[in-house]
RNA sequence: ACCGCUGGCUAUGCAGUCGCGGGGGAGGUGAAAACCCCUCGAGGAAAGUCCGGACACCACAGGGCGCGGGCGGUGGGUAACGCCCACCCGGGGAAACCCGCGGGAAAGUGCCACAGAAACACACGGCCGAUGGCGCGCCAACACGUGAGGCGCGCACAGGCAAAGGUGAAAGGGUGCGGUAAGAGCGCACCGGCGCUGCGGUGACGCGGCGGCCAGGCAAACCCCGCCCGGUGCAAGGCCAAGCAGGAUCGACGACCCGGCCCGGGGAGAUCCAGGUGGGCUGCGGGGCGAAAGCCCCGCCGGAGCCUAGGCCCGGCGAGAAGGAUGGCUGCACCCGACAGAAUCCGGCUUACAGGCCAGCUACGGAA
RNA sequence: GCCGCUAUCGUCUAGGGGACUAGGACGCCGCCCUCUCACGGCGGAAACCCGGGUUCGAAUCCCGGUAGCGGUG
């Protein structure tokens, strides 16, 4: 963790658009990955993420328990994550079930399953 | 008090480290950003969005009607309330205590299925035959005629009755005695209800005296009475920036707006289609001094009192995001941690909840 | 966040205090018809979102929850 960079965030509903629309996206059970490679004349904020967790999740603390596990488990990751992209994670309704059961280690899991599917493209 | 009841408090804690959001910054590298440092950072329900306000815009939010909505024992408290406190009444409990949308059913309308004779004022079966009627017998009367009147028995024709029976959620005071042809508040005693009245209480109401028995239930059915009520909601609203393309209809003979109607008023734009943008600041969470610890002022909430009724005293609180922060990891401790996450703010209500602590009250029974 | 609306068989719905034992359509199951299937005929199973309250009586009225749906920059 030597150059630990900023956590980025998207906060533009057209920046979750982009990614939407344009991203590759990958899913297991509890998680949607989204990754796009922003274009290199915008400014390099490094690696930036979104989060998105509906209502069927669960109430406000189900909701926020998955957002920060997302979180953190993305960051830890952060070795594995190509560079200057925009993420977008979303969770699904089972999620909620995961977080409580295995916590962040769990959700690091999963999360890490999907990076190395779309690894290869993204690097 | 082990099992009961009431009120209040608390809501895993501590240390290290990495990170997130807001605010500030003496000094250091900086033009700035940033690094760095300091500080603050979820709840008793933040919840449901059920009431009441503040605030904002609609006109300055006005008058009448009450179409419409809400509230409902009494007296206080409060900015206000459907909330709180005390009391009254009714119900439950052995008690502490708990529960109650708790005005009016003699203003009117409506409903009361099935059953039952009858559901608001009735008589199926039944009881009675005092009174009147009819029939028979006897007396009056020694015999014949007449047969008034009287007595007894019978019929159940007129009529009287609502106690006991059956139906039902409910049949209109209840129990007992008297009374009667049979009965009945018909009379009496007690109880219950009602009316008048005396006393006590601010009042709901309570206690007593007298009268008389007239009055089914439902108003969380319409309704009546009393009191209250403009609408929209911070995605309200204000300011700035960027961008586009206009067209149709109506309009000072008044469009449109002020929830409905009327009065009264504002008033130059209104509605629809097409196009563009969907960014920022503010509303938004107190101020001052200080590098900080801290101190002072201000505001709100809670508590016990004091006095010129507004303050004084003590304690606590003062988070402010905008794709939306309050978290991860490690270690230690214990009874292994419930319900649950601020979104304009405040006062309530309601609902969810593992436990722990404190104070007070009650003593029928159970366990020991 | 704020403001609303709805809830009845598997699905769409009727019913707005009383035999409602909750009706109908599609679907499902069984039997008949047919060589078989479809169509048709007969029969059947299947629901008032949950908890309190008012009433003699509640799917219906009142209160409180739950779930689903919609509007609003």
């Amino acid at each position: 963790m030597a150059d630990r960079k900023k956590r980025g965030r998207l906060s533009r509903s057209g920046d979750f658009d982009r990614v939407y629309r344009d991203g590759r996206s990958h899913a297991n059970r509890y998680l949607v990955l989204y990754a796009f490679p922003r274009a290199e004349q915008e400014g390099a904020d490094g690696v930036r993420l979104g989060i998105s967790v509906s209502r069927k999740v669960g109430g406000a603390v189900e909701r926020n328990a998955v957002k920060r596990a997302l979180r953190e488990a993305f960051w830890e990751l952060d070795e594995r994550l190509a560079p200057d992209h925009d993420f977008v994670i979303v969770a699904r309704p089972d999620s909620a079930g995961l977080v409580e059961r295995e916590g962040t280690k769990g959700v690091r899991v999963a999360l890490a399953e999907l990076l190395a599917e779309s690894g290869p493209q993204a690097a």
